[in-house]
DNA sequence: GTCGTTGCTGGTAGCGCTGTCAACGATCCT
DNA sequence: AGGATCGTTGACAGCGCTACCAGCAACGAC
């Protein structure tokens, strides 16, 4: 055919539009906004972009246009499993959308995080997604003044930059000690790693519990800024009964840490749930099959990444959401890790006395 | 200040080249290639650029240069721990270039990689890395006719459309019963899920080792094409001990289903190492804190994404690889899941006779 | 019959940057 | 001294697409 191109070979609208027999804005707009367009130039325009193979040119775009069709997704880890699922979701999500994604890892720092935001913005992306709520205050004042639409996801909180998908870590752990007390354990450690906001929402969800039982004790905490392992949970795991031996039970802040306390209590003959409860945080996959079979508080991340997705896309065309917070919840899955052998009869006292050593106020039960 | 601007107040490459008192194209080729300039308009456009705040405009750099910043990348999965790894060390090793990642997901189907391909073909990439060698013809034919850098990574084999960054599988697989044969183990079984291309390798290196040692028997295979877990690992077990009580050592295509063969091990009070010998593939972080530790296949999944990203920028801006084809190699981590209590006392005969049920051509050791 | 109004279409004029090529002076070599 | 070479700079002309606005026909209201 005689069609004329670009020296690379390339078909341009132009060439689909004097196929179609149409003006290139009128097929232009076919790409846009077919619904504009009279059906039978519709259909003449659309049958000769198929015929010609035509992909547009999404620089071209980009540039005429003064907008990309971009989402930027900022998260603090490549490795941790529960972003790998919030991506997953946020992919899919996407993936029958005209949006690609741009992925940036702020690895859990705030002037990171900071830094590729000003760059992100700079592009003028269609949609952010960032994660959590504690930006800088110049992120803060740049995310307010970005003209895109905006999820935060992974946790709730107030003052919503834009719009918001996540749960209350403080609730979830606090459901989860909740959990612990009901099966008669009074003497609950915790032992958490990275201490990232949200671990630390856990934490504070577990020392607010705690106190309310008044079995609040500060020598009951293990934490470190070290990042996540199994390897690592066992290692903490040690520290705390090396402190406390009296703990009855152990509230992880995940569940990697989690299946490390079962390996370590493995390692030490100790008997899971008889002489001390194990609940993890997240319900990864291998806590349902782990022998005993591991409590967690499972969290929708796979949800809260296509939700977000959905969400940012729905925004982006115009249609914002009636409600721009959405909490996704939380499930504490109860397993042998920590079921007591006596079934659980409505509220009982405890068969022995808790070894409080408390100095703080509380609200006894 | 008066100077002229854009109606959404950006600053341009004009602007900076009015303040720095050259010539537009002059500033251009200060961001590009900064030695082309005398150190003189160098230092001028410099500081224009940061006292303006200037950020390129990457839309209108790609329609003009007719090439953009982009690396694709095409894996197989997200969930994957095997490729959040590999992810994470193409993300570092772009990072601080220039170079920005376009991640898609071909969900194991070629399918899929062959439409993303086209797809992102279409948008001249700066360079590509595609997971595997196991493309569509239509695919490789793509692949070849790109005026691009390519890495297949994952694994290495014979014709590479461009570079290549991997290991054998096959040999690695082999590398795995040839220890649990010096561990004196000889009934030997299998059991993989997914059986994408590497795994089937893995599956090849097994069968060849088996077979080079007269011990295949093909019901001491046990696959599936469900995506892996956890909890399938244990099922598979249970299916492979069903019928093949005899069993003293399974080989599983991945640490997923090692941890899963472990704790079905737990559940029935097999004695891991005594009655059933273990070994996993990828090394993946609780393999050496489980209970037994868990002998693996250590893979440099890592360094497989740093290493391609970093051989790819390079090859972009024309400084190729003497030699375009990296295997990075495994290591089998001996743990306690394998070690059999004799000590390693050079090559002898097994304690008991093997149940053999070979109809293959064998070479006896 | 005139004047909107609506629905569709097209022309013009860039979006901000870089490829290409030419020009220039300075330096080097024969 | 003349020419060749190098390093540096700038003018010009788009890259492929879309925003903007104008035009036109068909229709209805008054």
């Amino acid at each position: 055919m005689g069609r004329k191109r670009t020296k690379s070979g390339k078909i341009r609208l132009a060439e689909v539009a004097e196929l179609a027999g149409v003006s290139p804005i009128t097929a232009s707009r076919f790409f846009r906004n077919p619904e504009a367009l009279s059906v039978a130039k519709r259909t003449r325009v659309e049958s000769a972009a198929r015929e010609l193979g035509y992909v547009p040119n999404l620089a071209a775009r980009a540039l005429a246009s003064q907008r990309t069709e971009v989402i930027g997704v900022l998260i603090p880890s490549l490795t941790n499993n529960v972003f790998s699922d919030v991506l997953r979701g946020i992919y899919d999500a996407s993936e029958n959308s005209r949006y690609s994604i741009q992925l940036s890892n702020t690895r859990y720092s705030i002037l990171q995080e900071e830094k590729l935001l000003r760059l992100f913005l700079a592009q003028k992306p269609a949609g952010l997604i960032v994660t959590g709520i504690d930006q800088t205050t110049e992120s803060r004042a740049m995310l307010e003044a970005a003209d895109c639409p905006i999820v935060q996801i992974m946790e709730i909180g107030p003052n919503p930059v834009d719009m918001m998908i996540g749960f209350s870590h403080f609730d979830a752990a606090r459901a989860a000690i909740a959990h612990l007390f009901a099966q008669g354990h009074r003497r609950i450690g915790f032992i958490g790693a990275r201490m990232d906001p949200r671990v630390q929402r856990r934490l504070d969800g577990y020392v607010a519990a705690m106190k309310d039982a008044g079995l609040f004790d500060q020598r009951l905490i293990v934490t470190t800024a070290t990042p996540t392992s199994v390897t690592l949970g066992g290692a903490l795991f040690a520290d705390l009964l090396a402190r406390e031996p009296g703990i009855d039970s152990v509230f992880c802040a995940n569940d990697d840490l989690a299946l490390g306390v079962l390996f370590e209590c493995r390692r030490r003959d100790i008997a899971v749930p008889e002489q001390i409860a194990i609940v993890g945080f997240n319900d990864l996959e291998f806590m349902a099959s782990s022998v005993p079979t591991l409590t967690s508080v499972r969290t929708n991340r796979y949800e809260m990444g296509s939700a977000a997705a959905a969400m940012l896309i729905e925004a982006i065309e115009g249609k914002r959401p009636e409600e721009p917070v959405l909490d996704l919840g939380f499930t504490v899955i109860e397993r042998q890790s920590s079921q007591t052998q006596r079934p659980a009869a409505g509220p009982r006292t405890p068969e022995w006395a808790p070894a409080v050593q408390n100095d703080s106020v509380t609200n006894d039960p």
